[in-house]
DNA sequence: ATGAAAGCGCTAACAT
DNA sequence: ATGTTAGCGCTTTCAT
């Protein structure tokens, strides 16, 4: 079996607060000492036992991430950020997949199984405003994305309503009147739909750009699949438009391909412009302009927050909103002004 | 702070020992003392400290995945099947990312970071053969990918020789003989794209078709960007040829998109075949015919080969080998030999 | 500078 | 059917 403090120090003939002292550095070893319990450690190849002094100390050094769906490109890409933002700060990090499912959000909120953890990083697609309640956890919790605000917890997010609003007038500086959406969520009202929404029609008001109800496709889940079908479902009804924001890049992505196999042609006849900067939008073909709504930024935010009040000991400070800043990334499918037509 | 077995026990006028039964079932208590014992713990919102549980048991209840990085379809798709198998199975899983750097996937096996798992599957990229000693783990381990055979742990992958071979003679099938290659790897001798060349030159020589270096497109990594960087100089030096082998999806993906920035149609005159049956592969335009390596068996078998040798308690039995099985999936960008030009 | 010993919260062997 | 108690391996007072 593994060695353990006790054989260590027996190795070395000291008494395990010696071999104690050595493992976490305390300064008043006498050197000599220090040099023989180094040596039974190595003999024995003895690595301490985390379990052990992870009850003692009541941290585990590990914090958990739960997602909807890693095989979704922009949970992988966001669950990469932090995982790699946790090394750098010495956590390691468990991952749980939710399905974006309420039940199984509100589940694991509460499961014992997060003992395991100092925290949680929690991204919920199923739960909503009426839900808040549940965030109220006795362990810390940052919480990601638009489902729910005004939470008792640290909350990370993106400035959806004004990204929404400056792709859409991107589009409109383009020279597009007529912009259809993919992605848009029936009677939502907080969701990032609702919130890309709300700066979609902001800016055809300002542009004075009168909203219809025609070009708008409504969708429940944001996968590739979805945009396609949302896309023919417009085209099936006759709809017409000039350009397309997709609410997410995978939605813009499955729209561009029917656009194109309708033999409309991108950017030309139709521009479009996606959400999210997925590193696929660079490769598509014609490749995606769309908003870059700073993902590295909110995984190396929400995990430093979160390792703060761990770190505080739950002594309780008000819940902190974040808000990450956002850009357009300018790429074939929807030039900038100067570029169009 | 949280309850504990004895507060429960004090609330209930019982012993911890009882309180104890009462959690873990044991079936030899009074339904009236079961009844009081609930009560307390639903009053405490008692739940049990899983480190204090982990410390007495040996065991976590965790188990680790080490992959060089999410932010890669291919182990994001990976990483999700091995989480919902695991928690099929009641177990929850730590996601560490190597980066495919060998030191870091060395120093990752010796980790006592790994404490805190039961055991770990580990997909290997840096490591190669030679590094088959540090694979002699005191804990239980599942090897994936062909970075290392005939290691001392179990190992479940893929038939690559076999499922390259049969890539490359759907595409002969289909009446193409000048078939380029991107993605090799010089100078490999057991990784991915080494035995996928091997399959490739296989279905060469078993159709009389000779092997032309000219056509075959060298890069480091699989990533779309090199899929198109290799494309790119294949068309360069002026390299001829009638269909593409792409040893994965992204580097299919990547390429084909150069392909038709080049003016040539997909699969009018050149074909393209990938490798993995990512998801995106069915929503590239034209979509991706591909080879399906069944990386959902990958995972669920990984998993419960795992979970069997930690119950298994160490108990020496020899590695096991696994082979998913494999198809292929035809799509638009190499149809079916019948429906070819 | 080092040692002895208590105890983190739990399980399980043993006792009653 | 239930209680007592000894650890799991570690950190940490408190002594010396």
């Amino acid at each position: 079996m593994a060695a353990t403090l006790h054989d260590v120090a027996r190795l070395a003939g000291v008494s395990i607060k010696t071999v104690s002292n050595v493992i976490n550095d305390y300064p008043h070893v006498r050197a000599e000492t220090r040099e023989r319990v180094e040596h039974a450690i190595v003999e024995l190849g003895y690595t301490p036992n985390l379990t052990a002094r992870n009850l003692r100390s009541g941290r585990t050094g590990a914090i958990a991430l739960a997602i909807p769906d890693l095989s979704l490109s922009y949970f992988a890409e966001l669950a990469a950020a932090v995982i790699a933002a946790a090394e750098d700060a010495g956590a390691v990090v468990l991952v749980e997949q939710t399905d974006g499912d309420r039940d199984r959000e509100i589940e694991l909120l509460k499961s014992p199984r997060l003992k395991l953890t100092d925290g949680l990083i929690f991204s919920p697609l199923g739960m909503s405003q009426e839900d808040v309640a549940f965030l109220d956890v006795p362990y810390p919790l940052v919480v990601l994305g638009e489902r729910i605000f005004d939470g008792p917890a640290d909350h990370v997010t993106m400035r959806n309503v004004e990204a929404a609003r400056a792709a859409t007038e991107y589009l409109i500086a383009g020279g597009r009147r007529r912009i259809a959406v993919v992605g848009a969520h029936e009677g939502e009202l907080v969701g990032s739909a609702a919130l890309r929404m709300q700066g979609y029609r902001e800016a055809l008001d300002a542009a004075g750009i009168p909203f219809d109800p025609e070009i708008i496709g409504y969708t429940t889940l944001w996968h590739r699949s979805n945009g396609a079908t949302t896309m023919r479902a417009l085209l099936d009804r006759g709809a017409e438009f000039d350009a397309v924001f997709g609410f997410n890049d995978t939605l813009a992505l499955g729209a561009m391909r029917v656009l194109q196999e309708s033999g409309r042609r991108v950017p030309d006849d139709v521009a479009v412009i996606g959400y999210d900067d997925l590193d696929e939008a660079q490769y598509s073909i014609p490749s995606l302009t769309t908003v870059h709504p700073g993902q590295d930024w909110i995984a190396r935010t929400a995990v430093a927050s979160l390792l703060e009040r761990i770190a505080g000991n739950g002594e309780a400070s008000p819940p902190r909103l974040m808000l990450a800043d956002y850009r357009i990334v300018e790429r074939e499918s929807a030039p900038p002004a100067a570029a169009t037509r």
